[in-house]
DNA sequence: ACCTATTTATAACT
DNA sequence: TAGTTATAAATAGGT
């Protein structure tokens, strides 16, 4: 199309097929963005020039490493490498692995077990059912050692009761003695001036041995 | 270009862009070999259309993947290791997602439940409980319809019963009929050679007319 | 899929 | 490298 046919084989003339080249490029990219609005389809597109440079073009809200990963799965070429290639069947293995967690995950939950049959359904309330066993088994333990913790802590709480209670004691006997010390002296200093038959007997003697 | 311009906007009918897309996907298919020809550029050139079909083209001599590579280190771009760095990053994200879901799993069903805190236990306690009361009343569900299709069955089955004793009834009618009348012929045959009085008197004689 | 009037791309030229 | 134009090529709409 121009002012001439040409037949299509290389251009010899360099100039010619610089201007040629760019000419052409441009249209070629004109057609590409046409095809993507008119039909919404998705392009990419590198051009080198014989010269090196580099054009290219690549359809809007998409990368020409998307539009790539897309060709590698439909070619099955092998366009990434290895590791790139491990990576994604990894992803696919681990996405199912998720995918078929989270419905198990639901149907413990009771959720979407509308379709199930039958046998599922018993496997799961047996599943359940074990789980509940397991969980309440555990919570006793917990009420049993909570318990145990509760006695323990009120026998501690007795016995520091107890020591306490004792060492009041002890120090009430303390004062008492000195109390008493005291008490003797003036009594003492009193029964020297009083005659034996008139002194009080404590009732029992020996209250400070048995304590 | 064509019988008449259209504006460079999406295609709404559908078979139009259809049509369309084919015609100027191998327009552009063929621009794409010329300037490759006329100016020994290198083109790859790959087209999805709507419908996820794909074409491609690209330069002899030459693969996608070399041209990709050119492409990787002119454009700058760390197009590969980009990629490379969203898969892996994907990857940890989805494994983070699996265990967390794995744990849950595993609780639910009762097991690693021993140094859980008491607020945890009762949390799945209660998703137990749910959980089993849902699938409880999917099972009584599934059993009352058993019943019912069992009632179902067995009215059919009496009905069938009722339908097959009447034909048996019929058949045997009319089996004892035409024995009758075989006989009654046989003991007109004998009657018309016996004396009156010696005649054998049935005991029902209207029988086959009560069944 | 084929046809063709018309639009578009572009070869040669400036 | 850009603009012009005659012409080849592509293609929109129809069959």
């Amino acid at each position: 199309m121009g002012r001439g046919k040409i037949e299509i084989k290389r251009i010899e003339n360099s100039s010619n097929r610089q201007v040629t080249y760019s000419k052409r490029r441009s249209g070629i990219i004109k057609k590409a963005k046409e095809i993507t609005v008119l039909c919404d389809a998705q392009v990419s597109l590198v051009i080198f020039a014989s010269s090196g440079r580099m054009h290219e073009y690549c359809s809007p809200s998409t990368t020409v490493v998307d539009l790539l990963d897309k060709y590698h799965k439909q070619s099955g070429k092998r366009l990434w490498d290895a590791k790139h290639e491990n990576l994604s069947n990894e992803i696919d293995r681990i996405k199912k692995e998720n995918e078929s967690m989270q419905i198990e995950l639901r149907h413990l939950k009771g959720q979407d077990i509308s379709s199930l049959p039958h046998k599922e359904l018993m496997a799961i309330e047996e599943a359940l059912d074990t789980g509940l066993a397991a969980v309440r088994k555990k919570q006793m333990e917990f009420h049993s050692m909570l318990e145990q913790n509760e006695k323990i802590l009120d026998e501690e709480f007795k016995h520091l009761q107890f020591v306490l209670q004792q060492q009041e004691m002890a120090m009430e006997e303390n004062a008492m003695e000195m109390e008493n010390a005291y008490h003797q002296q003036r009594v003492r200093d009193y029964n020297s001036q009083v005659p034996l038959a008139f002194r009080v007997q404590p009732i029992q003697p020996n209250l400070q041995e048995r304590m």
